[in-house]
DNA sequence: TATCATTTTTACCGTTTGGTCAAATCTCTT
DNA sequence: AAGAGATTTGACCAAACGGTAAAAATGATA
């Protein structure tokens, strides 16, 4: 009996994964992101990221259909890890907890997956040509969820009148460039290349600059 | 990777420059900040940037001898306009007043000149090949310079406890954070292509942030 | 071990890319 | 109006690019 076996000609469309084709896959993903999140989709290419896989294009196109198809695998993994800090946000919690623990979150995610926040900030700098529909949905609701719990928390004053929204991209920005400008950090705390041990001097200074206050009150001397 | 350094040949090394060479120069230079600012270095290409001048390909490399020429005229270009704010920190203000302006400063200049910051960050995302010298050079000892006062702020109290140096990287992601994410910040609030009217709430925003506080003091009800 | 599906390689294709060259055109000065 | 120099163009090139086809090699399994 013959079973009938998943017509197929792109591997990605067959049943169950082989064995090769997982470990293949994860390569080509790893050094496509390697590539892409320095160079963005323009400036990346097949070759660079075949050979960054070690493995012959022609093999790295039996994986992936196009150059556009690795993208957008990496994006939609991408879309998690940059979503996952800001979906744990809770309604019941104490804003400035909130705000802290979410600033953590959002570090950590930095510190662990700067290629990841390399390649959103490429696609972003690009006009997010590739998620435009993601951020006017999905991400536009959670930001209106999240901001109407700070709202919440500004009306019983213990948050400082503002738009919250502003406030996430702040905390948004300033997390994010530790990963997409760490060669600049690096150079003017003049780190080595590896060296990323500036990530807790980081984390006191946003602590201070979100939680506690910067300028103190002017004295009455 | 050639980093910048004021050597060229071509009709730009001539004594004094012609009407048409001003004139092309300057649509050249345009066109070039607007492909790479989008697509980074390597993703823009010689053609797109004499399309976008409204140039033939050969017409625009009598001008710039390569694609990389162009580049590194941008960049030493930029360089100026991104340490301009800085460079007006004064070590005589208050320090708040020096933050606030210098936030001012900066959050205009994103304004201003979008698309010199994107390319700047698409420069930093490449891992900054070409303005290495200038980040571990000349940009470290301004840093140095205006973290000193800052320094000197802390140790009279009118500053709290920080590094002065992640000060400023908090100023320069927030700030720049308008220019390089636009269209992120823009679908989020739901605004048009071509609107950039958050500017005033991001000011708002940011002065709150940096010269008030965030989160008041834990009432003792 | 024979068989079949999966994986990899080799050789290639058409297009795009960065860049050159010489001839043609234009502009400015005299 | 002519000549010199500046500018522009079209025709071209080699390399890099994204991608394809088919054969060869490998792996899994009965």
């Amino acid at each position: 009996m013959t079973q009938i076996s998943a017509s197929s000609e792109n591997p990605a469309e067959r049943r169950s994964k082989t064995r090769i084709q997982k470990e293949n896959e994860t390569r080509i993903l790893l050094a496509a992101l390697e590539v892409f999140s320095e160079n963005g989709f323009r400036g990346a290419t097949l070759d660079r990221i075949a050979a960054t896989a070690k493995m012959s294009k022609p093999n790295l196109l039996y994986y992936f259909k196009n150059k556009e198809e690795i993208h957008v695998a990496l994006l939609t993994d991408l879309l998690d890890v940059w979503l996952a800090p800001l979906r744990e946000i809770s309604p019941h919690g104490e804003p400035a907890d909130e705000i802290g623990s979410y600033i953590r979150r959002k570090l950590e995610s930095s510190r662990q997956f700067p290629r990841e926040s390399r390649l959103f900030a490429n696609e972003m700098l690009a006009g997010a040509p590739h998620i435009g529909d993601f951020l006017q949905s999905e991400l536009k609701q959670h930001v209106d969820e999240k901001a109407a719990i700070f709202q919440g928390g500004i009306d019983e004053r213990r948050l400082a009148p503002c738009d919250p929204r502003h406030l996430l991209f702040a905390i948004w920005s300033t997390t994010q460039h530790y990963a997409d400008f760490s060669v600049q950090v690096r150079h003017v705390l003049g780190l080595q290349p590896g060296d990323v041990s500036y990530y807790e001097e980081a984390l006191s200074m946003l602590e201070t600059l979100f939680l506690s206050r910067l300028v103190p009150p002017a004295s009455t001397d």
